[in-house]
DNA sequence: ATGTGTGCAAACGGTTTGCACGTGC
DNA sequence: GCACGTGCAAACCGTTTGCACACAT
């Protein structure tokens, strides 16, 4: 079992709050409030799971904040946008060269830190003018709690997400 | 400069030609114009530049029956949805291993085949329950076009996509 | 002949935008 | 006080769905 450090890290925090003040952006409790609840997860939340937790505690929020505050988390490099076969967008704040493991049936995103996975090598692209910057390893598999509910088809399962059945909750 | 084989090859046509007299698909016009289409290009297009590619070959296809038929051939495991961190769906009629390239400004994705990449090992996720099946490289970088068009700060470079400033050309 | 596939138009769901008001600096 | 940020509602855009007709088998 790996330990893991704690994500919503008085540094990430502090990280923050000088970028803002350097580039002039407003620290307002909205931003705090998201940015506290993206960071406080390992499950890569989509605006909606974001807008729907921290709604409670701040009457009135509206969804809109939440898609600009992590459009401008992304902006300022403290949280990024991860691919996945979804519709809909994930953010996540570990903007460390990490890995991803996603179920096809659930849409679920967990995240893989493995040094060796981080020492690939960065193909040479340059004959065809591209630069590359940066990579991740995307992994894809079944979850164990879709596992075990069963009911999974191999040959047929969509990669390809729907509107239902996604979402485990 | 690697040599690169022909797309729509015959072994892809006769594999869809099986494949649905196996399942009783039917052969239609639309089917293997979409088919011919995704297999005959490189550049993973969306079910738009798709659709916007047969229309006048194909008059009176509809954009429903674009996105029925990719869907039919992801789950008859003949094309694959891709990940990608723009809002819209892009397809590959390449079902092998292989990694991508996507460029950060534009959201082009170019394919990277590489035997040392094919050959990582796979992570040990049986002690989350995870079951891994299969997984890509996803790099990530600028392409020649968005580079020598200049305009690129990388400190700003929108990860997301936004609406347009997105498909080169 | 029969059942699957297609085209159309309307619905849908996530995301973005214009605008007036509110608030951090 | 001023500019930036927020909330609201409407617009947007990619995608899906219901239904009647058409076509592959």
């Amino acid at each position: 079992m790996k330990k893991r450090e704690p994500i919503f890290s008085k540094f990430k925090k502090n990280e923050f709050e000088s970028i803002c003040r350097e580039r002039g952006l407003a620290l307002t409790i909205q931003r705090r409030a998201i940015l506290a609840e993206l960071a406080g997860r390992r499950d890569h939340p989509t605006p909606d799971q974001i807008y729907d937790a921290i709604k409670e505690r701040l009457e009135g929020v509206s969804r809109t904040t939440v898609y600009r505050a992590l459009e401008t988390f992304v902006c300022i490099g403290i949280a990024r946008k991860i691919s996945n076969p979804e519709a809909k967008a994930r953010y996540d704040a570990d903007t460390s060269r990490h890995h991803h493991l996603t179920c096809l049936h659930c849409g679920i995103v967990l995240d893989i830190h493995d040094g060796d996975l981080n020492k690939l090598k960065l193909p040479n692209e340059s004959e065809r003018g591209f630069e590359v910057i940066d990579y991740s390893v995307a992994f894809t598999g079944f979850c164990g709690h879709c596992r075990s509910m069963g009911g999974i088809d191999r040959a047929v399962t969509k990669i390809n997400p729907g509107s239902s059945h996604y979402e485990t909750s």
